[in-house]
DNA sequence: ACCTGTTTATCCATAC
DNA sequence: GTATGGATAAACAGGT
């Protein structure tokens, strides 16, 4: 059998799973997060087999984004108006295709109901924070943001208040380092012609990258960093409410 | 209206 | 053979 063009394996079915797709596109952004449509753009921009069709792909696209715990779903920056929020990989979901294969992962990556619960409610609180926010803009009295404690925005997180201008939350689900050896890298994936992801057999994705995880979180970070700016300037020590000046 | 996101169900392939 | 993962379809809700 012919082997696929380098790049796009023409009309062919690329051989990554959506999942791998997924997390190619995700990685490839400088922020490691991307709206559902750049996702979609990502894809058929490199994959000419999914510009057809694509009511059917996009679905199951959408319908693994939501399913597998691997993707996390990170409300918009309320100074980024847009359709959608931003997707992101778990920072612990980095070993998934450590089998080598890109079409079927060793294990499905599954948070604990412990940690997905607190994910969930770091993610909530960060979109009641933007509505909060928008809200503000808008001139209307900012309902209480519900933020939980020890979460992405306890304090001390007024960065004029803090040591460091760019002080940067406790370390949560969302920023933790991943604990074990990754073998998913994107270098790899992003690489269709590499000998080591050829399917058959399964090959090892290792491409030692060993500033990969900072990246991630570094992104992350700066994230959470600059939505707190803008909460700033908008508002100086937006979180916690400033005491009432004593009279 | 269209897009985004969630959920359920089913079928098939692959791993164990 | 069974369990699990992936692809697909579809219904539905909510947002822009």
């Amino acid at each position: 059998m012919p082997r696929p063009s380098r790049e796009s394996y023409g009309d062919q079915k690329p051989p990554y799973s959506y999942i791998s797709l997924t997390a190619m596109a995700i990685w490839s952004s400088p922020e490691r997060m991307l709206p559902l449509s750049e996702i979609y753009r990502f894809i058929t921009d490199r994959f000419p087999y999914y510009r057809r069709n694509t009511q059917r792909w996009q679905n199951s696209l959408r319908h693994n984004l939501s399913f597998n715990d691997c993707f996390v779903k990170v409300p918009r920056r309320p100074d980024r108006p847009g359709k959608g929020a931003y997707w992101t990989l778990h920072p612990q979901a980095f070993d998934m295709f450590e089998n080598g294969s890109l079409l079927r992962r060793r294990k499905r990556f599954k948070l604990q109901k412990g940690e997905k619960d607190n994910l969930n409610a770091e993610l909530a609180a960060l979109a009641s924070f933007n509505r909060a926010f928008l809200a503000r803009q808008a001139g209307a009295p900012p309902p209480p943001p519900s933020m939980p404690s020890g979460g992405l925005y306890s304090p001390p997180l007024c960065p004029q208040l803090s040591p460091e201008p760019a002080e940067l939350p406790e370390p949560t689900a969302m920023t933790l380092l991943p604990q074990r050896k990754r073998a998913f890298t994107i270098e790899a994936l992003l690489e269709p012609d590499s000998p080591r992801l050829s399917p058959s057999p399964p090959a090892p994705v290792l491409m030692p990258v060993p500033r990969l995880e900072l990246s991630y979180v570094a992104a992350a970070q700066r994230y959470h960093a600059e939505l707190l700016a803008a909460a700033h300037a908008l508002r100086p020590c937006y979180l916690p409410p400033p005491p009432l000046p004593v009279a």
